[in-house]
DNA sequence: TGACATTTTATGTAGCTACATATTATTGAT
DNA sequence: ATCAATAATATGTAGCTACATAAAATGTCA
């Protein structure tokens, strides 16, 4: 990247991150037409337009055609989040993964349920509770709900020695996830199952899947005490 | 977009997900290259490369040069965050923000705090903590270090007035952010001042900045009981 | 056989052109 | 003056070529 007379459209991008940073192009200023960046940064305006989108992705800037390109005025952080299958997290800390099936039974959706797949009533699903182990302790308890019509497989599957997470992520595909952090005390029953204390505050991830309009399956994952979450490193 | 004789990247993109999707090409699956993509779906590589960037960006196939492009074997649900400032939030919910500065000064860092920013040593830094309020009642409660090297300014700023997470946010701009978040029980000055059952299970959100090398700030914020984080809609 | 150099190959990128598309700005009709 | 039609314009995208780069595959030599 030193002595490069063809400059990258990364270079690019961090020359104009960097102007950003140092308040030549301050929060809602306009920038100048991409062409114009071309011809000042001696590239082609593709290489530009690469490099402003990034920007724009990283919510940097905000394009708009005609518009022209503005530095976003109210700066977000924006998190991505890698949320893996339980075993791969489990096995990737160098634990052994276990997993016990808790109940799994045909029942009603309660009505939260129904509302985080948009239903307006309750419909008959496939209800599995499950927990996840890390050398041998808690390290989740999954509380799913797998809708029968677009996974039927599933009742052929025993569940009692693979994991619903695991079949679900690799035999039922989705293409929209919705996903919702929040905490809660640990209620009796899961702080027997956690091994944590009644009312110790867990974090709980909140996972719901559809593959077109058809919804697929929500999860609540109450993950053990002191469980973080982290931003992917670059 | 209907009768289009040209494809557009997305809908190269689209095609190749629902590939993936249908099980076309499994997971671990290789794929053709690009090349051959191009050819059988009748549009330029460039095109298949910009699809393929996509979906690679998304963690749904793997690229690697020479290696060619593969399903990934382990999906992960990638989840976008985004956390705006606070008042911001606030005021998109329709509730009036308010903002009371409850401690400021010059202190030593805890060691928990050093190790958030790398430091191996107890630095003096800007404690300053801070409660925004939504229609009047607690939101958020801001337990935040401000590195002095970096930012000496913020000292000559009253923060009685200005919220220092509004400052920072457009005077101190970052370039590296790590974000942690999990759940903590609210102690008694926390309870206090949130308005919560001391117990409550509180959803902590920790994030750390730096511009380049240098520290800017840590905050850890304690969110209201029931505050939820949820992914950015489409 | 093993270590190392060389070739092959699939993806990655820069530059160019041409055209598409979404807005804004302008013009014109009423 | 108001609103609709029209032009102007900045970004978005497709296609092409040429070359860069990383990594796998192969070949070479001790």
């Amino acid at each position: 990247m030193t002595s490069a007379h063809r400059s990258s459209w990364q270079d690019i991008r961090d020359t104009l991150q960097g102007r950003v940073l140092d308040r030549t192009y301050r929060p809602g200023d306009k920038l100048p037409r991409d062409e114009d960046i071309a011809e000042e940064l001696g590239c082609a305006r593709s290489t530009v337009q690469r490099a402003m989108q990034d920007l724009a992705d990283a919510g940097v800037v905000e394009r708009k055609r005609k518009g022209g390109t503005h530095v976003r005025p109210d700066p977000v952080t924006r998190a991505v989040l890698d949320i893996p299958i339980t075993r791969v997290e489990v096995e990737a800390k160098g634990a052994v993964y276990g997993y016990q099936l808790v109940h799994q039974a045909r029942e009603m959706t309660p009505l939260s349920v129904a509302a985080s797949f948009g239903l307006s009533a309750p419909e008959e699903m496939l209800h599995v509770e499950a927990l996840h182990l890390a050398d041998q302790r808690a390290y989740v308890f999954e509380d799913r709900w797998v809708n029968l019509e677009s996974c039927a497989e599933i009742e052929a599957v025993d569940l009692t020695r693979d994991s619903a997470n695991e079949w679900l992520v690799r035999n039922k595909p989705y293409s929209r996830c919705d996903v919702r952090l929040y905490a809660v005390n640990a209620d009796d029953r899961i702080a027997e199952r956690m091994e944590a204390m009644p009312g110790a505050a867990l974090l709980v991830i909140e996972r719901t899947t559809w593959l077109g309009d058809v919804p697929i399956t929500t999860v609540r994952s109450v993950t053990r005490p002191n469980y973080q979450l982290l931003t992917q490193k670059a």
